[in-house]
DNA sequence: TTGCTTTCTTATCATAGGTCAATGCCGGGG
DNA sequence: CCCCGGCATTGACCTATGATAAGAAAGCAA
């Protein structure tokens, strides 16, 4: 199960097996359930999460009960608590599992750590920071200037999978709409490839 | 000028005088007049910025031809456009000038490059990068599930120092909303003050 | 100062999307 | 096999915000 992770760095960075067992030995595979709760919100998080299989969401929960998905972590993707990480201060935000998962749970100071013995792992972990930033500033850009159509549409193309595998309340979550509205835009695009 | 930089990265990390003066020569200032274009969208990008006075800001035209604003850059804030720094693919997003303003001018592999120098450069790096992921999270939460009025005192309790120098329509850019939206929402909190 | 441009406000009207409530549809647990 | 609880759909209605237009105010340049 490792070797997921192992493959996923090399095709990033120039690691060797030698070099992989070195720092593997800090990493654990942690299962958790459909539904299972991984953090609650106020609770500190010291722990960096990378998806092996399943379906990760991190989300809060409004004043009025409703929860906003603020990212979804399917396989081969990050999923993190930077309030945890950065300065041990309490999570603003959920984390849970939607599917039953297997993660690879890293301690926080793994890329630092791991550096000093694969100098190139800083390397990756800049490239996939930076990475993240694209992702939301592409998704902040959508929040602000979409229309739910334009938002769901956007949302298909770039997660087909995830379209799928998701249950249509949460990817209304995801786009910023209810879970009504998401229904009629999808009732609306039906019936526009129906008769073009 | 570059003394505030300096002070800057002290501030940060462990950096001595010498270190700094050794890796300051590839930096450059440069002066941005108020308005002035510093990248286009379609061309790429090779630069970071570092604000050591007054605004930048980066920000997409939609198709009716309003602009969404992604990122306001002040004094000490970071700008940049990822699609070029990661990949040399075109940027998305237009960078320009709110006001007079002396930035320093970064070469895209300046972190890489002076980390071999000063290895703690890293993590400066890698904090930016997390603590800039903190603030989009917040961000998206934000725009997710907020009424304008909500957003906009969010906005002006976390940037009061902005909302003195931007104009009302640019705030409004950023909050997702109309200027004339705005403009209600403050006209109705200044009720709500006067007879609470 | 004068005049021009940009920004802000205000009013009216339009609408996308939210809210509420009812119904129907699975799919899994017993 | 049946029942139940989470999802999805739909319709009726409502509201926050957008669109449009016009005028007032505030900068700013000459």
């Amino acid at each position: 199960m490792l070797s997921i992770f192992k493959d996923y760095l090399q095709k990033k960075v120039a690691i060797t097996d030698e070099q992989f067992s070195l720092i593997s030995d800090k990493l654990k595979i942690k299962t958790f359930e459909k539904g299972e709760m991984i953090l609650m919100k106020g609770e500190v998080s010291s722990h960096v999460y990378f998806v092996l299989d399943g379906l990760l969401r991190s989300y809060s929960i409004d004043s009025k009960g409703k929860t906003h998905i603020i990212q979804f972590a399917p396989e081969q993707w990050w999923l993190s608590e930077r309030n945890g990480i950065l300065f041990n201060e309490e999570s603003e935000f959920f984390l849970d599992a939607i599917e039953n998962t297997k993660a690879i749970v890293l301690p926080k100071d793994f890329i630092s750590e791991s550096a000093k013995i694969v100098p190139c792992m800083y390397e990756l972990n800049s490239t996939m920071l930076n990475n993240a930033i694209r992702f939301m500033h592409r998704r902040i850009n959508m929040l602000l200037s979409a229309t739910a159509e334009e938002r769901y549409l956007n949302f298909i193309t770039l997660y087909p999978n995830l379209t799928l595998r998701v249950p249509q309340w949460m990817i209304a979550s995801y786009l910023g709409i209810t879970p009504e509205s998401l229904s009629r835009v999808r009732k609306d695009l039906a019936h526009k490839h129906f008769k073009p």
